[in-house]
DNA sequence: TCATGGGTGTTGATTTTTCACCGTCCAAGG
DNA sequence: CCTTGGACGGTGAAAAATCAACACCCATGA
């Protein structure tokens, strides 16, 4: 599992939106890019990507499926992992001021009782 | 503020190495690189990142120094949002879940307890 | 049988990125 | 005065990424 070089442009874009769906088509993967090129250069981005070894590809139906490689779990843990030492100095409070603030997740009553038991749950068995 | 292009490997390593220290001269942003180019090749990743408008460059002592032209705040968020879309499929409290494991946070006990109050507060203003 | 259309890979050209060579400037020391 | 060394930018060449044209395959249906 040697790291990887930073993902180009267009594969870090590719990559994100494999990320979100859990797994995509070529189709799929187009028609949520803000700015699609030809089909066929979709697809060699999504080449290259399997070549990394950062996707792998699955026949599902009559077409491809592209999932990461990296199980979600992991690849969700890296990616917080990253923007807690880029942004907030890896300050887990800073992180989660700036989460529940977020305008679009404006917690909900019960989602915020949700984490307030899940923090000290956690706290509980951390010990 | 029109939505800059993504942007390019490098550009991406020098904005985050700057991210992570509010500022930068540009020895001391090849110093934190771990594939160091030429000092002149960090020095055009810099120019251009200026030119396209995410850094500013100022000249403090006999140097300058680099900082995000975005407010660390906005930069802040953003990322966050990012990953919230992209890898919690907008679930704070999922992304809550993977902060407060994160290994590198066992959570202090103090560090708890503030962010539990904190919570608590957000949730009265909130309304 | 012969289109037609979706899904795919290959290839090579164009564009962007990446990088180091080189020249300039300035300050400190000999 | 001359040299040395650090900080800086311009420039163009090398490398990588980006992309579309093209060809292939296999269904489906006229």
């Amino acid at each position: 599992m040697a790291e990887m070089p930073p993902l180009s442009r267009r594969e870090r874009q590719v990559m994100d939106i494999i990320h979100e769906l859990g797994g995509a088509t070529a189709a799929q993967i187009r028609k949520r890019m803000s700015d699609p090129p030809t089909d066929s250069a979709v697809r060699s981005v999504l080449r290259i990507l399997v070549r990394k070894g950062h996707l792998v590809k699955e026949y599902d139906a009559p077409r491809y499926v592209y999932s990461p490689r990296i199980p979600a779990r992991a690849a969700r843990r890296n990616a917080m992992r990253h923007v807690l030492k880029t942004f907030f100095g890896g300050s887990v409070e800073g992180a989660v001021a700036t989460l529940i603030t977020l305008e679009e997740g404006p917690l909900e009553e019960d989602e915020r009782e949700r984490i307030l038991a899940m923090i000290a749950k956690a706290s509980e068995e951390g010990r």
